[in-house]
DNA sequence: TTGAAAGCGCTAACAT
DNA sequence: ATGTTAGCGCTTTCAA
């Protein structure tokens, strides 16, 4: 409508400094807030802005400010480690490659009408292909409260501040060559990374790289990285000292995978603790963190100890799973088994009977994990750090 | 160690130009994979970009290409719309002021260690600040195990292509004007939306910006824009049909929230199924697809027809919640009632006893809507489109 | 087939 | 306090 509609894109530093009557560099002043300038002149600028319906480029603005405003959040696992299939052997790896080396996958049966009219229809093709490679990591990581509050405390803390998260997940060698190129090409400026396994080597590739990155929990080898962890061992002696005081005598635990630290620290606290009240031998059955595992290794423990009168299971879903068996083995709970979980997660409170639990922070973590990137990213030389947080009791129903 | 060891950043086009004693232009072709290149060129520049250990800068590269390579997977819900407070009532918003609006939150607290020694401890502190905004939110979508699908779904058909998928929330209005900007400005190709509630005005937002985007589910309000889709009604008559041919006679249904197509058409399919074989009377009773509401829907049902005997639920999580009721009101499932959910998700699988279900092929939908969005991108003229996905039902246990 | 050169839109010295 | 100018690192005509 106005005089100024050429044909290109959207509009420019130069088209609104133009508009404004002003240089580009005074434009980008009042759009950055710098100081120094005329609030008449701002005003003048903004409504060019307003008129011309400016928005700036990112990428432009990315090119010379050296920053993307942008983090990787990516979920971490041990995952497959296939040899290199061939050539390049060189360290760099070219985008392209990279995106060319797609497999591709069904997208080529879908049905897809042209007409935005009645819309087509697509028989009812099971998940074939999808679920085949990533699909099961990606479907554990779901299948965990733990994620979605993670991140939560990252999204929260990230979004007044303008920072993006970029979802990434890194199961495989090639998985996480993508997240260092990632970060390498500078579209993210550093990576909030969560580790579901041990021996996970994406934290020393990225430090080695020399990039910016904060874990959550503890590395499983020492490696020179920030992270935020929790005191997992006061955690389950939380956890011990309330079954005793309950009154239990006869106390087993369901441990987590003991090549994780959060799993062996669980199992140390606690044996940790019973020994110091008399306690010398605690019946353990190992589980994954999963409800199934936590309801076999309940099996187990029950097998064995049929006069068990409290357990502890070193996180909320093994203690449901327990749960559920305990009741089908004729058990009440707490009444002739008490039961404490660890993590206070979603689970823990729609439990049947709701869990007692040790409460771990994760949003509070989460978070704090971010503000160590953000340390990090705007001072580069300050050492790496950690920051644990301590757990407390909830009580509920269960014990 | 090599003579190329200036004090600069990552190495640069320029800098591989001149190990391989060629032009930039000609190192870009060989990135970039473009053809008339000397073979014997081609590896003398892949040479120089092994020992350079050159990877090539996105923001440059997208500032002239215009792609950011990335899409926003927007998680989009009702939310409060309190008006906008004050001054620049134009359309256009400086990504500053929405940057330092921020109103910060418990950074400073945290008490954070500068060696690192020992790492520091952090006093229990309970999630005070950050559940407080947006919080509830995104623990209701995380609380449904159908966003894990879609992401699932999305990054394991966005993966093999190159595309990253940056996780955006938009429950207020200010929430949705970040996501709108954050299109204009680049930093995203293109959207993929997941409204979680009806009269969600961001899919207007996004068209009417003129920006490419492809929503999960038909919009409660009509808009001119790309979706995928399930025919939510056949889903009903499979449950319905499975319900009656397994003997029920006096079956009720648990409805999701009527003001979201999903929640009405399974209700309407179910009706009209019901209807078809002389039901003209169905109980209902109103849940959100949650697994409590569910429970009270179920409680309100057995309260008006304690003889019911088969149950029809919109979600699985709801019928989850009426398994529970049902068993802790002495009835059998499915021996005294029969029940059905709708998804397919991972908590029908779990239930006890494992719920027959009407499968919605989320991943399958999701990963289709991802190819839809990237078809738009290629080719910007076509027209918009609609994927329905037909459903099927998942004998197990509780029908 | 390769090189030279012109920008993409922005910020940040530096000069005024 | 504002304008001028020089790039940021890349792709891509256009010539050679």
């Amino acid at each position: 409508m106005t005089e100024d509609s050429r044909a290109a894109g959207s509009p420019t530093l130069e088209d609104v400094a133009k508009a404004a009557g002003v240089s580009r560099a005074t434009v980008s002043r009042v759009i950055n807030g710098v100081r120094n300038v005329d609030p008449v002149i701002q005003a003048a600028v903004r409504d060019a802005v307003a008129v011309t319906g400016y928005t700036p480029n990112r990428a432009a603005r990315s090119l010379v400010t050296r920053k993307a405003d942008s983090i990787a959040l990516v979920v971490s696992g041990a995952g497959d480690d296939p040899p290199p299939v061939a050539a390049t052997a060189g360290p760099a790896a070219s985008t392209s490659s990279a995106t060319s080396a797609a497999s591709a996958a069904s997208a080529a049966s879908a049905t897809s009408a042209a007409d935005s009219a009645g819309g087509s229809r697509n028989g009812g093709r099971q998940g074939a292909g999808f679920d085949g490679g990533v699909g099961s990591f990606m479907t554990e990581v779901f299948a965990d409260p733990f994620f979605g509050r993670v991140v939560t405390g990252v999204v929260n803390f990230l979004r007044p501040r303008g920072i993006h998260p970029v979802l990434m997940f890194a199961e495989t060698s090639l998985a996480r060559d993508e997240v260092v190129s990632y970060l390498r090409q500078g579209s993210a400026d550093g990576a909030l990374v969560v580790s579901t396994h041990a021996e996970d080597p994406l934290p020393a590739l990225i430090t080695d790289a020399g990039l910016p990155a904060v874990l959550y929990a503890r590395p499983a080898r020492p490696v020179r990285i920030s992270y935020v962890d929790l005191a997992h061992q006061d955690g389950a002696r939380l956890a011990a000292e309330r079954l005793l005081a309950r009154g239990c005598r006869r106390i087993g635990t369901i441990a987590g995978p003991l090549d994780v630290p959060a799993g062996q620290d669980r199992l140390a606290g606690f044996r940790d603790t019973m020994a110091r009240h008399g306690h010398p031998y605690v019946p353990v059955a190992g589980g994954e963190f999963t409800e199934e595992s936590g309801a076999a290794a309940m099996e187990r423990l029950l097998a064995e100890h049929p006069d068990l009168d409290g357990v502890f299971a070193a996180n909320d879903l093994m203690a449901v799973g327990a749960c559920q068996v305990l009741r089908e083995r004729g058990r009440r709970v707490p009444d002739d088994v008490a039961v404490i979980g660890f993590d206070d997660s979603r689970a823990a409170a729609s439990c049947r009977p709701p869990l007692t639990t040790v409460r771990q922070p994760v949003e509070d973590m989460a978070a704090e994990m971010a503000r160590l990137l953000l340390d990090r990213l705007a001072r580069p030389d300050r050492p790496v750090t950690s920051v644990i947080f301590e757990p407390t009791l909830v009580r509920r129903a269960s014990a």
